[in-house]
DNA sequence: GAATTTAAGTCAATTGGGTTGACTTAAGCC
DNA sequence: GGCTTAAGTCAACCCAATTGACTTAAATTC
C-alpha cells in the first residue's frame, strides 16, 4: 500500500489531530464491541459511566454532561432499565427531580468496560513520570473551550 | 448544580478517560459546527482530510484508514464531487484505480477546518518543552494496539 | 484466450444515535 | 391559583454507518 505521505516539516501538528483520531478511535473500540455483544451502543456507555461514578446525579444534570436531548436520553435510558442496570429513585426533597443509580449488575458491567479503556492509559503512562503524565493531562485540558474548562473541572472533580 | 464527585485516591485514570471524553468532543466541535454551515458532516471531514494531505490516494486506501465499508464512503463522496470539493482521476498505470484529489475550493475549504483543530492543539503545547510534547504524542500512540500502531506509523509518516 | 480476481461503484433495507416540535404530568414556588 | 421547572412521551426526521447482492471493467493467472 502507498498509504505514506513525505513528511514535510511544519506538519507535526498534522500529525498529531490525525493521531488523535487513531487514539479515540482505539479508545473506543474494545469498549464498542463488548456493548454489541449484549446488543448496546456508545450512547449506553456514556450513561452507564457517569451514572457510575456520579451515584445519584439527577437526570438534568447528566444531559448537561452529555449534552444530548433527553428524548435521545430517554431511548437509552429505557433499554438500560429494561436491562437492570440502571434505576431511578425520587429526590425526597424535590419529587419532581429523579435520580440515577447503577443495579449491582449495572455497576458489574460499567466496570469491566471502565477496566478495558485504563488498560489503555496505563500503558501509556508506563514509562512516563509523574510530571510528564500531569502535563500530558495539561494538554488535553487546554483544548477545552475556557467556560468548557470549568464545567469539566467542576464535573470530574479536578481543580475545584 | 450538584454535579460534582468526591475525588477518592486512585480514581485518576478515572478521571483521564472522562477527559479524554469532552477533549475529544471539544477538538471536533468547531469542525462539526463549520461543516453544518454547508450542509455536510463529519464523515465528509474525514474524507477531505484524508485526501488533502495524501493527494493521488487510491479509493481503497482511503478505505483502509477510514476503516468504513465503501457503500458509505460512496455516499460521502457523491456529496463531495457535486460539491466540486473533490476529483478522480484514473491511474495510468491500473486503470481500475481510482486516484482522489482535492479542487483548489475543496483544499480551501480543508485548510480552513484543519486551521481550527491546529489551534487547539497550539494552545495545549504552548508553555510545554519539546520532551513534553514528545511524550504527549508516545502516549496516545501507546493507545493503539501493536498491529494498529505500526498502520498508523505508515499512515502518519513517523516512526517507520 | 478464457477464467478468475481485484477495484470500484450501485441499489436496497436496516440500524444507532442524534435532532426538533408539540405535548403531558407532577411538583415546587410566588 | 398560576407560573415555572423536571421529567417523560409521541412523531417525524436526519446522518452515518451497516450487510447483502449485484454490476462493470481491468488486471492477472492458467
Amino acid at each position: 500500500m502507498a498509504l505514506s505521505r513525505q513528511s514535510t516539516r511544519g506538519d507535526e501538528i498534522r500529525q498529531d489531530i490525525e493521531l488523535m483520531f487513531f487514539a479515540y478511535r482505539a479508545f473506543t473500540r474494545d469498549v464498542d464491541s463488548e456493548l454489541e455483544k449484549i446488543g448496546l451502543g456508545r450512547a449506553h456507555h456514556r450513561v452507564l459511566h457517569f451514572v457510575h461514578s456520579r451515584p445519584y446525579i439527577i437526570v438534568g444534570d447528566l444531559l448537561a454532561i452529555l449534552d444530548v436531548s433527553k428524548q435521545s436520553l430517554n431511548r437509552v435510558m429505557r433499554d438500560l432499565q429494561e436491562r437492570e442496570f440502571i434505576t431511578t429513585v425520587v429526590d425526597q426533597e424535590d419529587k419532581r427531580r429523579r435520580r440515577l443509580k447503577l443495579t449491582p449488575k449495572g455497576a458489574r458491567f460499567a466496570d469491566t468496560l471502565t477496566k478495558l479503556q485504563r488498560e489503555r492509559f496505563v500503558r501509556g503512562y508506563r514509562s512516563m513520570t509523574p510530571d510528564v503524565v500531569n502535563a500530558w493531562r495539561r494538554v488535553l485540558e487546554s483544548m477545552l473551550d475556557e467556560e468548557e474548562r470549568l464545567f469539566v473541572y467542576k464535573v470530574i472533580g479536578r481543580g475545584s
